[in-house]
RNA sequence: GGUCGCGUAGCUCAGCUGGAUAGAGCAUCUGCCUUCUAAGCAGACGGUCACAGGUUCGAAUCCUGUCGCGAUCACCA
């Protein structure tokens, strides 16, 4: 039992015992440092069971309790706030039992619950991938490892936009400009290829457009009839009828974005479990509109065409079959959802990784799959977030106005670099080491320069003023990682046995981060809960300002006292433990050195 | 216009399932490397929690309205 759930318990018999009350439940909250104290319970809620001066109130349940619980050493009151100190002893057998628990906070999952299927990337394969798609997977990725690490089952997933009338102007704009060209030939990742004859094609669209124009067709029509969007609309629906010329072309294209998005996958570190394709999603869900037409969840119109009826939700008619029975987005996700639950028959909630402009989009999904009777569809969740902006504005591909994830990590790295250099303090590393220090760091900061920030909010990234490494950072907790290591690497002693209760006092400091510690399996929780990174990134943040402040306060080493040093070695190695637990739960490596 | 989200220090953000005097980092300014890594520590400065009402013993937090910013409301995806 906790020690929070021993006061309650104590704090209920003692209110029943002294006022003839039986209370619910009981405010907790840690105590504030600027007073003397631990745990705080809060009065004022309990005077809705027995009127009175909250002082006296609190005055007779802290006497209660330290009579009660051996625990509690002492206590004061202020105003109507019980503060009760807690003894050194609980927080040293309470570090002594989680010291050698190597997955401490975390929760294996357990062999009957249902299986989690988290999407995310999801790109378009007619662009490389940018700031904008970072985040995404930086969300993604993180999320599915809390939801790991709190005890569920998880699939990673996409679903890969390969198809469509923005694939076919790619391959296009290459066939007209640049048919020999190659990722061999010209040295470039297979996905800049491509995306350089997106930006082609629309270059050439728009000149096209202007032309039109200045021969006298409005600027709506010229948008319609411009030569080189008729014929990319000619080889879309070649490519639907099968076309074997441009579905070679389209798969090899494809081929070549693929194999530029592994190795920019590879760098940021991400993965997935299972891949799903458009090409193969796109015309499922046709059978289920047709079942759901006959439930009466759907209907149909004059023209054939069939909507779903969501104004008593607040929402608007949603179409879900075009006119000429073909599938828009909402049909094919409709499909891809059931498909995956019976491609993975353990599945029983699925978390959907899309920016916040598809907020609608996913609404109307979830409530279409609710209303078609599928029992998972209560654990449908859309982890929205908010766009990446740069002081100029939105990114946008087609202007070129994107920051390239690619680039972006070389950058970190570099920067990494110069400051590690400036610093120098990696003699005896190999080039090799230095590297991949530089990676760590580098891509350590860009990540938790994400990662930290609310998931719903906006981000702001000015590649000018780029990232920090200091302050709230990546680089500073992994910093702080790294010195526990070179404290281990100097304890040559035996620091392995456990530290009697009787032979230390406990510094403010170490009591600062037991405590600290002793929260770390609620904030996986929580974290999980809230689908927060952000959550996680700010609890280790804290944990660390906790432990740097004792590192520079007090000997760790240098302490007389064996038992002490013995313990402040263990505090030391588990408090790096944890920052290594939680920033994998982030995608984040740790450094030995640095 | 309807709907949804956001608005906290000069800047970037915590805190939001209601509790004590609203916290960090950056920036600015003071100290601290003959002692375990100064990417650090200790401190100073900095606030009408967008605004106005309401609920409550108590509101940054919950409710209503206003303003500002963003997204969305396609037989596009």
């Amino acid at each position: 039992m906790s020690i929070q759930n021993n006061i309650e318990a104590k704090i209920k018999e003692g209110f029943l015992a002294l006022y003839d009350v039986e209370i619910p439940s009981v405010e907790f909250q840690a105590t504030r440092k600027e007073f003397d104290g631990d745990i705080t319970v809060v009065v004022f809620p309990l005077l809705r069971y027995k009127k009175g001066n909250p002082a006296q109130i609190a005055e007779d349940l802290g006497s209660y309790v330290q009579e009660n619980i051996k625990e509690i050493k002492s206590y004061n009151v202020v105003k109507g706030f019980l503060n009760l100190v807690v003894d050194d002893a609980f927080y040293i057998n309470f570090f002594n039992q989680i010291y050698t628990n190597d997955t401490y906070g975390f929760v294996s999952p357990k062999a009957d619950e249902k299986a989690i299927m988290v999407e995310y990337s999801s790109p378009n394969t007619n662009k490389p991938l940018h700031l904008g798609h970072v985040r995404n997977n930086l969300l993604g990725y993180s999320v599915a490892e809390i939801l790991k690490a709190s005890g569920k089952k998880v699939y990673k997933t996409q679903i890969i936009n390969d198809r469509g009338i923005h694939i076919c102007k790619s391959m296009l704009a290459w066939q007209k400009f640049g048919k020999d060209k190659t990722p061999e030939s010209t040295g470039l990742k297979g996905d800049k290829l491509v995306g350089n004859y997106y930006v082609k094609f629309d270059k050439e669209y728009k000149i096209q457009i202007a032309d039109l124009i200045a021969k006298g067709k409005t600027e709506e029509e010229a948008k319609k009839e411009a030569p080189i969007l008729v014929e990319a609309q000619e080889m879309l629906r070649k490519w639907e009828n099968g076309d074997k010329e441009t579905v070679a072309l389209w798969q090899k294209m494809n081929q070549w974005v693929y194999d530029g998005f592994g190795i920019t996958y590879k760098n940021l570190g991400v993965d997935f479990d299972t891949l799903y394709y458009e090409s193969d999603t796109y015309l499922l869900g046709k059978d289920v509109v047709a079942q759901g037409l006959e439930k009466g969840v759907f209907y149909k119109k004059e023209d054939g065409s069939v909507w779903c009826d969501l104004t008593d939700e607040g929402l608007d008619e949603k179409i879900v079959l075009r006119s000429d029975g073909t599938a828009v987005y909402m049909t094919q996700d409709i499909g891809t959802a059931i498909q995956r639950v019976k491609d993975y028959n353990d599945v029983g909630g699925m978390v959907y990784t899309v920016g916040n402009e598809q907020d609608y989009h996913f609404q109307v999904l979830f409530l279409i799959l609710k209303k078609l009777g599928f029992d998972w569809a209560k654990n449908l969740y859309h982890l929205s977030y908010g766009m990446v902006d740069l002081p100029s504005g939105k990114m946008k591909s087609r202007e070129g106005t994107v920051v390239d994830a690619d680039d972006l990590m070389v950058e970190m790295t570099t920067t990494a670099q110069q400051i590690s250099e400036e610093l120098g303090k990696l003699d005896g590393y190999s080039n090799d080491e230095k590297n991949e220090l530089y990676k760590t760091i580098g891509l350590g900061a860009l990540k938790y320069f994400v990662l930290k920030v609310d998931p719903k909010k906006r981000i702001l990234f000015d590649p000018q003023s780029s990232v920090d490494f200091q302050g709230n950072t990546g680089p500073f907790i992994q910093y702080t990682y790294a010195r526990i290591q070179s404290i281990i690497r100097k304890a040559n002693f035996d620091y392995s046995k456990i530290v009697d209760i009787s032979e230390i006092v406990l510094h403010d400091k170490e009591k600062e981060i037991i405590k600290q510690l002793e929260i770390f399996p609620e904030i996986v929780q929580q974290a999980a809960a809230n689908y927060s990174p952000a959550i996680m990134a700010n609890y280790t943040y804290d944990l660390v300002k906790g432990f740097n402040s004792f590192y520079q306060n007090v000997s760790i080493l240098g302490e007389e006292n064996q038992h002490k040093k013995i313990f402040r070695v263990q505090i030391s190695k588990k408090v790096a433990d944890i920052i290594k637990s939680a920033f994998s739960l982030l995608g984040i490596d740790v450094p030995k050195r640095m």
